[in-house]
DNA sequence: GCCCAAGTGATAACAGTTACCAAAACCGAA
DNA sequence: TTCGGTTTTGGTAACTGTTATCACTTGGGC
């Protein structure tokens, strides 16, 4: 398991404490924040620090190995799965989801100029009603 | 001028303080963290409470007289332009822009469910570099 | 094993935002 | 126009998520 980026600078070490980090995050698909990430680690590395979280969350989306989102709702949330695909958070609990990127295609503007702004990445974000809160409007709002 | 939106709830009052707010997020075109927007409003109430600020940007994006924007770099922006549009964050100086509906079209998904989700709103959050960063940049790694 | 830069844990500090509450202002009704 | 009750305000304390600091520890190349 490599985590190394492409930018220069020091050399990572794969500590025992990042590598659990990585592990359980790449191992749920429920879009953590920091606060829950502690928590999955606590129950491999009891002794683990909330710094060491939030730094190796830093440090391991810098590198591409996670993905950083900032969607709103007071706090950021991160996500291991890196391919290509979009996000909707529910305006309602604010659970986020995946949305595959063959649902919406969008055309790769990487490299063009736009308004002034050299064009990077692009996403979409979606809001909308989880299916729990869909039902429990339903039965409130008809 | 009117900001009562649709949803039902406790009459709203055009206080002073909450029209020069929204006049003043009307007049500029930068996307201003709360914090500016204090500044800006405080030329013409010089007494006004930041909490006043909060408050207001607030219920004016809930109301949908404005928008609130949630993009990451540690603070939250607001929009004084409501028709649909798209965002661009520089990646180097955190500065948005705005990339207008029809230079990137996408279909409109509300009421489409994807995922166990039930869409309603859309947008295309895009990185990129200023005009600026681009430049500066340039000078420095070739 | 040795070395030392990179990383850790504990905690303080920090920034942005929200909660609280007494006083003031808005605005429909009289 | 004045009145009355509800909304809103200003000032500030509290809160939340995140980052900085620093002495101690550890991973991993030699």
């Amino acid at each position: 398991m490599t985590v190394q980026g492409t930018q220069s600078g020091p050399r990572l070490r794969m500590t025992r404490q990042r590598k659990v980090i990585l592990e359980e995050i790449r191992r749920v698909r429920n879009h953590p924040s920091a606060d829950q990430v502690y928590l999955m680690v606590r129950k491999r590395l009891p002794h683990i620090s909330l710094a060491t979280v939030y730094r190796n969350l830093d440090i391991l989306s810098a590198e591409g190995a996670i993905l950083k989102l900032e969607m709103g709702g007071g706090q950021r949330r991160y996500d291991g799965e890196t391919c290509a695909h979009h996000h909707v958070r529910c305006v309602r609990c604010g659970r986020i989801g995946d949305i595959p990127e063959d649902a919406c295609p969008l055309p790769d503007m990487a490299g063009v100029e736009v308004e002034g702004f050299l064009l990077l990445t692009r996403q979409i974000e979606f809001t909308g009603l989880c299916r729990h809160c869909a039902a429990s409007r339903e039965a409130v709002a008809g």
